[in-house]
DNA sequence: GTGGGGACTTGCTAGAACGGCA
DNA sequence: TGCCGTTCTAGCAAGTCCCCAC
């Protein structure tokens, strides 16, 4: 490829000047103005409490209870509504409680009830209501019967439980106090964009508010700017034009489909103006993020070639990344390219595109063993035979205990066998044959050499490498998944109705490639077939698509892969989306308690449902089809998915996405419980609860109230002012591993309040006993060599050991030397044997990936000199290359 | 206004890759 | 060095949401 000669590696390698370790340090005059940045922010914390609706009171402390009690306390509560969610008072988990990692976070903790009196009289002050909160004390009997229940539950049991009858009170009082912000008559607002009315002027009319720096009011964009973390919004147009694509518009100057707007870039334009002058009065390079430099440095090489050539750029935060870190910014896009957003104007997504196309799976090689049917050998054809195997490969799958499966499997079968095969019905059919010549396969790969593996290794990438790679706008990108998926059997999650069922193998000529128009059509891998259609479409990012042979009216596409600059642009817009919903939660949160009790049927359930996914991050849920799984988000929640239980508890029982259970026991505010009830009431038990509402009609709503919100940013909003939140209380100068293991509380119940869950893994409950042998293992090593240190004080020579052998002769220092070591072992195992039976079913990736905004992150890595990548493992780093030169002083 | 096509993002897991330990 | 446990990542299923035609 051409672009090889784009000079990443050498721009890396130059960067790799230092072996420093791993940390972003804190030092010097550079590291000192960004702690003052912080600490400037941090000497209002509670403004940051107020914006971000989590007061530091509401979060439980340490001594973790939350999984100790059984029914969920969630306090939507009167002052939920308005500033903070229930959610986010995080409770700690049964690990932090027990951990002696998090215990020393815990007993570093000022009291919990000195933390809540004070922010109560802060909230108080304020003018806001105080939660009426109980502390359920630690009961570590129960932490077992713990294991079977959902996340959600776990996070919500013990939170603050508010007094159902002060619940409506304090909302009342908490909507007064509101009043000035929110419209009294809904008449005299209509001719206003609801929008307009509830961009809480919080910035500026609380004098509390959180700035994120010194500069108190600033508008958004100003503050991404001011943390170094708007690169890509800035200069827009000048930048853009920097971009060599951009001057080339496609010939015929039209596109292919009305282009999109990028909701986020519009919603900073406005902003954007006010700061733009600060903008280009600033030209200090220091606050240049270091990939803007480095863009500066490569645009006059742009001009003269199509692939962008960079030069070394001047090292700034980047001296504290370790090799690491630099390695996989050197793989990453934006070492080689700039920040600029790849959409130059309305909806158009590149200029130019140039790509390889896919690659094809092997074709199906006959393996002629053979399988049973009514005990005897069967001759199949190569194609029937590739379909049994797809079958037998699968044998000690839970798809086996499966009917639907099975029925699924046997009617595409049939197909493939005809109507005349000897077989006839699966029961007769003995795939063990097959299964067993694919386990001995398996091993075979196993006891290859590392010589072999290495050598097999080289020769896929030999083959793969030219569809590893496309060139968008003259850079270099990684392609996510250039692999046409093998045909095999479709493995449908929960009660999938089509599970079972064959995917076709996928052929040339059911693929659409999307390539810039300049650009050389790729070249049809299988000989005498080619492509079903060629487009240049540059206002969408796949590169290629076919329709999914298990549900033909879907596709599969081809797209960039996440350490692209497109999907980095895309990522970041998300974040800044959530993170403008800040400014405008407390008028939405007052907007909907009041339309608990509207008249309009319509609205009340646009109001229910709000709260639903504000405070239990529910999805939107949209309507499904008959050929689909069962499952149900917040619009779609049947009349039997929520059962309400006077006075006020709602117990929720419902499969999600995925077709993971959702199981929540929650208290909420009188008018909701009153609400749901009123929904249900005259249904049956598979009607919907919100029938007069869908995904459409509650996004356009909630777009009326901020420009493009939908129900998915509540899910990042709060995901991550959780994070952010927690984070920043919780840090207490530990050392790495202690930091370490704070994030990892964070990122916990971050998952737990989105109901992250994982399947507990095979060999956990071995793994656990392996752990407790070895603890007791140790732990008679440390009385035997008590034993012995008495002796040796005494001047006498150690016991012999258990096994009758004579043990050295050691002084008693160096017995106490050893004692410690190993009492410090024990700890640490007991830390790991914990956090490993806390984490059992909570998948903590998920959040991190897609809802926690990196710059939190990288930002608290940078302020607590914590190697990021204790973190984030090389593919996050990758992905959020964007977020990496955050100032330390970000806040969410 | 509604339905459905289309384009993405989100999510879990199997198996590959890695790394610690004997 | 090889085994075995752990972590990472590719793969692909299953969501969300936009937009356009009717």
């Amino acid at each position: 490829m051409a672009v090889e000669a784009y000079d990443k590696k050498k721009l890396m390698d130059d960067l790799d000047e230092d072996d420093e370790p791993l940390v972003f340090k804190r030092s010097s005059s550079s590291s000192k103005q960004n702690q003052s940045n912080s600490e400037t922010k941090k000497s209002v914390p509670q403004k940051h409490e107020q914006q971000s609706g989590r007061p530091a009171s509401d979060v439980r402390p340490q001594n973790g209870q939350n999984n100790f009690v059984q029914k969920s306390k969630m306090v939507p509560s009167s002052k939920t509504p308005l500033d903070r969610s229930p959610l986010m008072s995080p409770k700690s988990s049964n690990s932090s409680s027990k951990g002696l990692a998090a215990k020393s976070m815990v007993d570093s903790k000022p009291s919990t009830s000195m933390t809540n009196e004070s922010n109560s009289v802060k909230r108080q002050i304020k003018g806001e209501s105080v939660l009426n909160e109980t502390t359920p004390g630690p009961n570590e009997d129960l932490e077992d019967s713990e294991d079977d229940k959902p996340l959600s539950a776990r996070l919500l049991a013990g939170q603050p439980k508010v007094n159902s009858g002060n619940a409506n009170k304090v909302a009342n009082a908490s909507n007064f106090g509101q009043k000035s912000k929110i419209p009294k008559s809904e008449d005299s607002d209509d001719e206003m964009p609801l929008s307009s009315k509830f961009r809480v002027k919080s910035n500026a009319g609380d004098p509390t508010h959180r700035s994120s720096t010194s500069g108190e009011k600033k508008p958004l964009l100003a503050e991404c700017r001011q943390n170094g973390s708007a690169s890509m919004e800035r200069k827009p147009s000048t930048v853009l034009k920097k971009r060599i694509g951009d001057s080339v518009k496609p010939a015929d100057g039209s596109y292919l489909k009305k282009p999109k707007l990028s909701e986020t870039s519009t919603l900073h334009k406005n902003k954007e103006s006010s700061v733009k002058s600060e903008m280009e009065e600033e030209d200090d390079e220091d606050h240049v993020p270091i990939s803007q430099r480095m863009k500066k440095t490569a645009s006059s090489d742009m001009k003269s070639t199509p692939v962008k050539k960079m030069t070394k750029p001047t090292p700034v935060i980047t001296k504290q990344f370790n090799k690491k870190s630099k390695k996989i910014m050197k793989n990453s896009k934006y070492s080689g390219s700039s920040k600029v957003p790849p959409s130059s104007g309305e909806g158009q997504k590149w200029t130019t595109l140039v790509h390889n196309g896919v690659i094809f799976p092997p074709p199906y090689k006959p393996h002629g063993v053979k399988m049973l049917y009514k005990g005897k050998p069967v001759d199949l054809t190569p194609e029937q035979e590739e379909v049994a195997t797809m079958y037998a490969v699968m044998l000690e799958t839970e798809y086996m205990n499966k009917p639907k499966f099975k029925e699924n499997f046997m009617s595409d079968w049939r197909k493939i066998l005809g109507r005349n095969h000897v077989i006839q019905s699966l029961e007769h059919c003995d795939f063990t044959p097959i299964f067993e010549w694919h386990q001995q396969e398996k091993e075979k790969k196993k006891q290859m050499t590392t010589e072999e593996k290495k050598v097999q290794k080289e020769e896929k990438l030999k083959q793969e490498e030219k569809y590893m790679w496309a060139i968008l706008d003259g850079v270099k990108e990684k392609v996510g998944n250039f692999r046409v998926e093998p045909p095999g059997l479709f493995r449908g999650r929960g009660e999938h109705p089509k599970m079972g069922k064959l995917k076709k193998r996928i052929r040339p000529s059911d693929i659409t490639i999307n390539i810039g128009k300049d650009a050389p059509i790729p070249e049809c891998p299988i000989s005498g077939e080619s492509w079903k259609e060629i487009r240049h479409d540059n206002t969408v990012t796949w590169l290629a698509f076919w329709n999914d042979p298990i549900n033909p009216k879907e596709f599969k596409y081809v797209f960039l892969a996440a350490s692209s600059t497109l999907k980095g642009q895309s990522d970041k817009e998300k974040y800044e989306k959530a993170r403008l919903l800040k400014d405008y939660i407390q008028g939405i949160r007052t907007a909907y308690t009041r339309d608990f009790t509207s008249n309009d049927p319509t609205k009340k359930q646009i109001a229910v449902a709000t709260y639903l996914i504000d405070k239990l991050a529910l999805r939107a849920g949209n309507e499904k089809d008959d050929d689909e799984a069962d499952t149900v988000g917040c619009c779609t929640l049947k009349v039997e998915n929520v059962e309400p239980v006077p006075p006020n508890i709602l117990k929720f029982d419902f499969l999600g996405k995925d077709s993971i259970r959702y199981q929540n026991e929650v208290e909420v505010e009188i008018a909701v419980f009153k609400a749901i009830q009123q929904f249900r009431s005259r249904k049956k038990g598979g009607d919907d609860i919100f029938d007069k509402l869908d995904t459409s009609k509650l996004n356009a709503h909630l777009k009326e109230l901020m420009p493009g919100l939908t129900a998915k940013v509540f899910r990042t909003y709060n995901a991550s002012i959780t994070l952010d939140d927690m984070l920043s209380r919780e840090t207490k100068g530990g050392d790495i591993a202690q930091n370490v293991v704070v994030y990892q509380h964070a990122n916990k119940e971050v998952a737990i309040i989105c109901n992250h869950q994982r399947t507990v893994s095979k060999s956990h409950s071995a793994q656990m006993s392996r752990l407790n042998e070895k603890i007791d293992e140790l732990k008679g090593v440390i009385e035997e060599l008590r034993t012995d240190l008495a002796r040796a004080k005494k001047g006498k020579p150690p016991l012999k050991s258990a096994d009758g052998k004579p043990k050295r002769n050691l002084n008693p220092d160096a017995l106490e030397k050893k004692i410690a070591q190993t009492t410090v072992k024990i700890e640490k195992m007991e830390r790991d044997k914990e956090t490993k039976e806390d984490l059992k079913t909570v998948a903590l990736g998920t959040s991190k990936i897609n809802y926690l905004d990196p710059r939190i992150t990288v930002a608290w890595c940078k302020r607590h000199e914590v190697p990021i990548e204790k973190i984030f493992n090389k593919s996050l780093l990758a992905k959020f290359a964007w977020a990496m030169d955050v100032e330390p002083g970000f806040r969410f």
